[in-house]
Formats: structure tokens, C-alpha cells, sequence
DNA sequence: GCCAACGTTGGC
DNA sequence: GCCAACGTTGGC
């Protein structure tokens, strides 16, 4: 089993859309940049675990974990003109974008805030805190998932 | 709203 | 295949 961060805009899709769902896969579309695509398509498996990360927001930081429960199949929202993911040169025969299903399994008993995973040592490799990285779909080390989790236990 | 950093596009 | 121009990301 592997460990992932997929950054969301809380005002789009939060870890509070997915507690008020838990039982229901939600889909994991809109994924526009081709290493994080790359990641998707070729990595993420089911039973992988996932930070939420909320991004572009007040309250920046991890919210929560989620399980992959679909592997990557073609993105729906690269075939509808009505979508902001929609792209004319995606074809059902050629497909460019992929994404995957994520069900909820926890809130984090409180966010953990970027600046927090800034100063751990532990964390200096992952490219969420690395200057100007953008990568919206990366791979969390076991030893860094631990770290992270053992934040995340009452003070 | 600003802007640094990055990824993508397209002319050559 | 280079690289300038452009658009986007995302923290601040």
C-alpha cells in the first residue's frame, strides 16, 4: 500500500463534503498536469491512503484522509464541453486524463497547518513544502505519513 | 490582489 | 529542439 497528498481547493470539493458522504466514492477528476496524471494513472491503487490537503483557501493545511476505492479510469470532466476540465483534444479513444475514486475515512482532529509541516525536518523531500511547487498529486513517504499522523494526536 | 515560480504552447 | 510568451498555481 502507498501513501499520497492530493491538494484540493477546500470551495470546490473540502474534507467536509467527503464526512458528509462517507460511505460514497467521490470522484477525483479535473487533474490538469501530466506528472500528477502520471502518478494517477500508473501509481495510486486501491487501498492507498490519502491526505486531503486544502489549498488556495483560509485555512491552509491537511484536513483529513481519505482510501482510493476506484483505480484510474478516463476523467468524465475531460469530455464535457460544459466542465472547466474539459479538453477538446481528449478523445474516448484517446483519453488524456484519468481519475480515480476516493472514499472518506477520517478528519484530521485538527488541520494541520502548512507552516507546521514547513519546519519538520522529516518533510524537507516532500515536495509540497519544497519553493514554487505546484505538483498536486505526490507520493508521501511512510516514514513522512507517520510523522505527519503523530501530528495529528491530541496534544 | 500581488507576484514568484512553474508548466505549456507555439513560432522558428 | 530551443526558448519567449503566456497562463496557472498557490502562498502571502
Amino acid at each position: 500500500m502507498n501513501y499520497w497528498l492530493f491538494k484540493t481547493e477546500p470551495d470546490e470539493c473540502s474534507i467536509d463534503d467527503f464526512a458528509r458522504a462517507p460511505t460514497t466514492p467521490i470522484v477525483w477528476e479535473g487533474v490538469r498536469n501530466y506528472q500528477a496524471r502520471n502518478f494517477l494513472r500508473d501509481n495510486v491503487a486501491i487501498g492507498d491512503q490519502v491526505f486531503i490537503y486544502h489549498s488556495s483557501c483560509k485555512d491552509i493545511g491537511i484536513a483529513g484522509i481519505a482510501r482510493v476505492v476506484k483505480a484510474a479510469y478516463p476523467d468524465p470532466s475531460q469530455f464535457d464541453n460544459h466542465s472547466r476540465y474539459f479538453d477538446s483534444k481528449a478523445t474516448g479513444q484517446k483519453p488524456r486524463w484519468v481519475a480515480v475514486d476516493l472514499q472518506f475515512v477520517s478528519k484530521m482532529s485538527q488541520l494541520i497547518r502548512l507552516d507546521k509541516l514547513k519546519n519538520l525536518a522529516t518533510l524537507i523531500e516532500l515536495p509540497l513544502v519544497r519553493k514554487g511547487n505546484r505538483l498536486s498529486v505526490m507520493p508521501v513517504t511512510c516514514a513522512q505519513w507517520l510523522t505527519i499522523m503523530a501530528l495529528s494526536q491530541p496534544a
